[in-house]
DNA sequence: ATTATTATTGAGCGTTACTCAACCTCAGGG
DNA sequence: CCCTGAGGTTGAGTAACGCTCAATAATAAT
């Protein structure tokens, strides 16, 4: 039975309370030094100051105190995402806030959740039959219901195209984000979040804009066919100079 | 010692790679359906009808037999990726393409691959250190080569926008396939590949068009382009001409 | 047929996540 | 104040893991 579930009559809470942070603090800083799989149960123990089976106690599994520590995560992230929509108005700035706070909690984590969510996906998650019901995806359900709210008052507002798709959008964001982070950490240029969101959200953002505020392009009929004239020379070179190569 | 890395004089070595193929067949197909961790070194030597110590025979650690069966598949991504760009001349077209490839071989396989790569990336890195140095990165590395190359000649062409950051965008393009993947597997909806990756791939060609290219038609900047296309054919055509005399 | 070399085997090793019978701890009733 | 017993803690134990290696089987070379 789970320590901090059960009734506990009369117990003081506030101990409990202090070991499972304990357990969970030690966790998390093993977890992120060393990765998952790497980090064995004997010494998170050790590193909360408890016996291996107390662990159990708190958490049934392994894969459950990582839920744990996700769960503290994915509150934190979607808390100051969403109190950051509420403060800025203007549709753009909320998407660069919330790219900015997206990769700065991520980094100030020591990339550790992104790991972890890795690992949890890899290891848990069958996608043809039980994505929709784990527990991982209703954290992130949660968190970009947020990003979807900005996006659907930007439509309302005319700021944004309103034929464009929203999960492909979504997914764009995110993903570029998540291959974002990883390009920072390889630079080892962690401090310069601001300019890599920039690079990353302006393409989008320009992508997204309402028909009104993009240049109309109609152009006319000599254009049109210059540019077909220029695309079936270019092929033809192209092949040609491959055929050079070959020989 | 590793079997097919030594000398072997004058053994058969039909039979030895009959037996590496066996292995590698019998992880990917227990690694796609139940896991990477899930799957144990004892099974996957009864699957391929092998004792567990002849597996490690083939490959010293479970670590190095995933690692092979990502190359295999990097491989055949790599290699489709380069004839279809090479056929195809169009940029937009290119990247299309690309996008197209890129989910339907991660789709054909299961989505095994992008798990595979997901639980190596998370038992293996160390982004800090050393992910420059791993083998996967060598790997998309050289996959990756093939998507800058259209986009820096998609600059060339006077198509894409000179001052896009080529880094950010190649997060945004593979960032947003991945996730994509995830969308699609989640709505079982994997027939509809080639609109979902329209969805993706538009909002982006959108945002790295240049500037040229969302001008006002017959304006300066639309006829410069077309210059620059047009000097570009003629150096090309020249090269070619001269070089059709000299044979 | 004999030998030399290489491929194969499975019992065994250290370690893992996890269990459980035994052991402590301490609030509440006598 | 000391019991009592529910609740919290413990670490030896368990099955299964990745991996090793001495012994064995198989086969090319002589």
């Amino acid at each position: 039975m789970p320590v901090l579930d059960t009734p506990t009559k009369n117990r003081p809470r506030a101990r409990l309370e202090q070991r499972e942070a304990d357990i969970i603090d030690a966790a998390t800083r093993l977890f992120a030094s060393d990765g998952f799989h790497a980090t064995s149960t004997r010494r998170i123990a050790a590193e909360a100051g408890v016996s291996e089976g107390t662990v159990f106690n708190y958490f049934s599994t392994k894969n459950a105190l990582l839920l744990a520590i996700l769960d503290e995560f994915y509150a934190r992230l979607t808390e100051t995402a969403r109190e950051g929509v509420e403060k800025v108005m203007d549709t753009r700035e909320r998407l660069l806030f919330l790219a900015t706070n997206h990769l700065r909690e991520l980094l100030d984590n020591q990339a550790l959740m992104i790991r972890l969510i890795q690992v949890y996906l890899s290891v848990d998650i069958n996608y043809y039959t039980d994505y929709k019901n784990t527990h991982i995806h209703r954290l992130n359900y949660q968190y970009t219901r947020i990003f979807d709210g900005v996006v659907r008052e930007g439509i309302e507002r005319g700021d944004l195209d309103p034929a464009l798709s929203l999960p492909a959008f979504r997914d764009l964001f995110f993903g570029g984000l998540e291959y974002g982070m990883r390009t920072l950490l390889g630079k080892n240029n962690t401090a310069n979040v601001a300019a890599y969101v920039q690079q990353i959200v302006d393409p989008l953002w320009t992508g997204m804009l309402a028909p009104a505020g993009r240049d109309v392009p109609g152009s006319p009929e000599t254009e049109q066919r210059l540019e077909k004239a220029c695309r079936r020379l270019e092929k033809a070179v192209r092949k040609l100079e491959q055929a050079a190569e070959r020989s």
